[in-house]
DNA sequence: TTTTTGTGGATTGCATGCAATTTCTGCAGC
DNA sequence: GCTGCAGAAATTGCATGCAATCCACAAAAA
């Protein structure tokens, strides 16, 4: 197909598969920072720097930005640039509030439309979950919890729901991050899904949306409480 | 302070208070040709055509794009451009049941937070809509629909509630405007605004959640059964 | 000393240019 | 007539340039 060879320069060459958009992954580096802290609240993101660090040019940079704006990861002020957005106590305990709701409903439809399938993998997942937790594997521990959550969230089948909660969820993650659960709530938390799973099993959804919704309650209550002793420490 | 004035033109000023990107401004007329019909589900959105006729260049107008496909009002495929995204009634459904989730979460809480002000408020906004109701007014009635049901989610003093249906909006709102409910369901749907209102005023969290989440269910069904017919029609 | 005013440099917002990809078009072959 | 396929035209994605705006800091006025 004769394509002439003009540009010379192919720095590095990403997997062929990945097609995303450079703003796709200006974004998703972005997230990760600052979900994980590597950002700290408050910081400016400067387009020049940023745009070299991430070896990209300003303009799907400022796309990027105005996606994690709209995610509430970052404030963009008119003709001042993005800043990390701050995360104050009432806002997570907002987050928590919402995703409380968005939870609840979940659960509520994925009680009444989970399949046998998504039920027996629900069950391996808590299985699996029981186990990291008596080995003390907080990472994996971590994991397999969103896994739970999300796979409740799909069986309720409602498409609308699953992408409020991704919607909410770079901001949960912070707050989890910025504030880890003492070992007495993580051992609360693994019995309130095995509480969850049995009345999602037993098509409760009355039952299993109140769990769920006071699950990530309390869930949010300790990591509020570990989020203020930490704002006093400093 | 000696400027030199070599720019020439400025076609029009906008209003000095008004500090809003051009990206914004595009976001908003596409949202509401969006919302109102007057780009077609399933239109390109050309970026040539469209930054001509929006008057602004291509960059700020592919930000917006960005956010509008955040939203779920645009569809945006790679090397492809954007799309205004369809709306089936699928979708209809699951964005009733979202929002019967985030507003019931939001009724429970302002029943046990909102003020005696904002109490009162929501009585005038009642008696109002029964007014409109009553004289047959359905572009009053529709505005002041919107203005209780925001209200109440503000009354529940959470921004993240706040902020998760207002990202929901537009796209109930598309499809309220593509299908008219029956006067019959509007007549219902003034008499529980009534009951929801009593439930609140009684700070029965539990009941005013119930309510709400019905009610939007409600209306939800109507404009599915409209919408089906409508399709069917064509 | 405190407040105000100016000025240079950095930064943002928008427009435009260019290469890569997709879509359209015309034409040969079956 | 339909299919397949070069080549052209249009379109997208990204980079870069330039004017407008903001910011830090120093000098002047109160």
């Amino acid at each position: 197909m004769g394509r002439n060879r003009i540009t010379v320069s192919v720095p590095q060459m990403t997997n062929p598969i990945s097609r995303a958009g450079l703003h796709d992954v200006a974004a998703d580096s972005l997230r990760q920072m600052i979900v994980e802290g590597e950002l700290e609240p408050g910081a400016r993101l400067g387009e020049k720097v940023l745009s070299e660090v991430l070896g990209i040019s300003r303009t799907p940079l400022r796309e990027s930005f105005k996606l994690l704006a709209a995610e509430g990861l970052v404030d963009l002020v008119p003709n001042k640039g993005a800043r990390v957005a701050c995360l104050d106590p009432d806002e997570v305990r907002d987050l928590f509030e919402a995703a409380a709701g968005i939870e609840r409903s979940g659960a509520e439809l994925a009680a009444e439309r989970l399949t046998r399938d998504e039920l027996e993998r629900l069950d391996q997942l808590q299985g699996e979950i029981e186990d990291e937790f008596a080995s003390g594997n907080r990472e994996r521990y971590f994991r397999l919890n969103q896994d739970i959550h999300q796979s409740i969230l799909a069986g309720s089948k409602n498409d609308v729901l699953v992408a409020a909660h991704r919607w909410l969820f770079p901001r949960l993650e912070r707050a989890r991050y910025q504030a880890l659960q003492s070992p007495e709530r993580w051992r609360h938390s693994v019995s309130e899904h095995r509480d969850i799973l049995l009345a999602l099993k037993e098509g409760d959804a009355q039952r299993a949306g109140q769990l769920l919704s006071r699950h990530v309650l309390e869930t949010g209550r300790s990591i509020i409480a570990n989020f203020r002793d930490r704002s006093n420490a400093a």
